[in-house]
DNA sequence: CTGTTTGAAAATGCATGCAATCTGTCGTCG
DNA sequence: CGACGACAGATTGCATGCATTTTCAAACAG
């Protein structure tokens, strides 16, 4: 039997997370993310708690995190079977992504009160104009379209606020191949991901213009638009046959 | 120090639910929802343990489903506090699950491959249309009406087809106040209800309606309205000031 | 009088081991 | 030959106690 004291120093050296269930958590995640854990899998906890060298009970606490991000289906009284996820899944996840973010844009421009308030959606929308209009792109320009993003779709919710929604479009984009920046790792310098680049961001601007003006249901529709790109983009690596290992928790689709 | 034994024994007398975890659940959210946990409040696991007569762990474990619930928040080290919901948290909850809901009738007049399998839904919502229109609604013809609108609901989500939302309304549901039933149970002969009951099975109807037809907008929009008639509903008794022990979660909100 | 330090009390995090439940297998009976 | 039931191993559920962190208030410095 490990000394808890020594435990915990030994723990320290591999990582200086603060907890152990939130250590057991992000090796999860990317075991499973990585497909170390094949869907449909069986959890059990005692050999699992053994390999990450963490105790049954962080473990636990880790794994039903976990289910409620819909990674794993809970079996009551039976424990945790890894999640399994088909074509139609992801589809109807991004979908859902654009009705949560289509709705987060018409209450946006329902409820603006003060124009200025936009400025910062306006600000980064055109910054990712302008890095998606360089011909090339780099891997920097590539992190920096990723963190753009991001904060752009932050910003959103700020301007519809909605608790309420924002926790709902969290919780979809717990699933990697729901979150907006899912399928963008792929050869970023072909030309037709360019052009969804650019189409990308030509919406983002458009969103920004129809709350600005109060336009509520062409913001709606434009943000759904928005999330079908990704759909598309999903679609067409599906379509190649583009080895998925690169695409975000893609390990996790069972055809 | 209790035996392990013994306190199966006592609170096998007490409920004959399966597990510690869920009965520890099921008291919490019956305490949430009573308002013997106020909004704001930090949750201290010793006591509460003692107080219900079970372990820390499972209380642990109920206590982090109930935050996943959206009921508590957790402070990342330092335990979990009531959630404090306002009234615009209220409406927008409501919102969302119209936006849901609407989603979910699209979806269902998209993908529509049988109309027969529509069948189930048009005799339910016959049948609503039947109890609403009798003059005087009885306690059992009440919870029937829940049943029904219960059962409308998911009959909608099985011909949407898509897990993800069927994932996404069960957890805006599980908000007591967002549900559909939520605020159903005021003085149910009062005339201005009984309206919102027939407009409520008139949406029900032209919601198959729609679908049948292929009509997803339509469908979409109408859904969106019947959440709204919950809101009316709400605001309606927010503006009468009625006692509110009786709307669900109430005590949750804080002004 | 305000901001900082410190240390004790209280609270959560977690390791361990036992109890109860589930799973799969083998034997028996229909 | 298949169904049913009992037993053994495996697996999760949970109780307990210790370790660590947090809280909070009082002493202290500025």
């Amino acid at each position: 039997m490990v000394n808890q004291a020594v435990r915990k120093i030994a723990s320290g050296n591999e990582s200086r997370s603060s907890s152990q269930t939130e250590r057991a958590t992000l090796a999860l995640r990317e075991m499973l993310v990585r497909g170390q854990l094949r869907p449909g899998e069986k959890i059990r906890e005692v050999p699992l708690s053994a390999q990450l060298n963490i105790s049954r009970i962080p473990l636990h606490l880790a794994l039903e995190r976990l289910a409620n991000e819909g990674f794993l289906e809970t079996l009551p009284k039976r424990g945790f079977r890894v999640q399994r996820f088909s074509v139609e899944d992801i589809n109807d996840a991004i979908e859902l992504r654009g009705v949560l973010e289509g709705a987060a844009a018409r209450l946006a421009a329902e409820r603006l009160k003060d124009p200025l308030a936009l400025g910062q959606m306006r600000e980064i929308s055109r910054e990712i104009l302008i890095l998606v209009r360089r011909s090339k792109m780099t891997m920097e320009g590539y992190t920096r379209y990723i963190d753009l993003n991001a904060r752009f779709h932050s910003a959103l919710l700020d301007i519809s606020g909605s608790r309420m929604l924002r926790r709902a479009i969290e919780r979809v984009c717990c699933l990697p191949f729901a979150s907006p920046s899912a399928f963008l790792n792929r050869q970023y310098n072909s030309t037709d991901l360019r052009e969804l680049f650019l189409i990308s961001a030509d919406q983002h601007c458009e969103i920004v213009e129809a709350i600005s003006n109060r336009e509520g249901a062409r913001a709606e529709n434009i943000a759904r638009e928005h999330a079908r790109v990704a759909r598309r983009n999903f679609e067409d690596a599906m379509r190649r046959r583009e080895p998925i290992d690169d695409l975000a928790g893609a390990k996790l689709v069972s055809l």
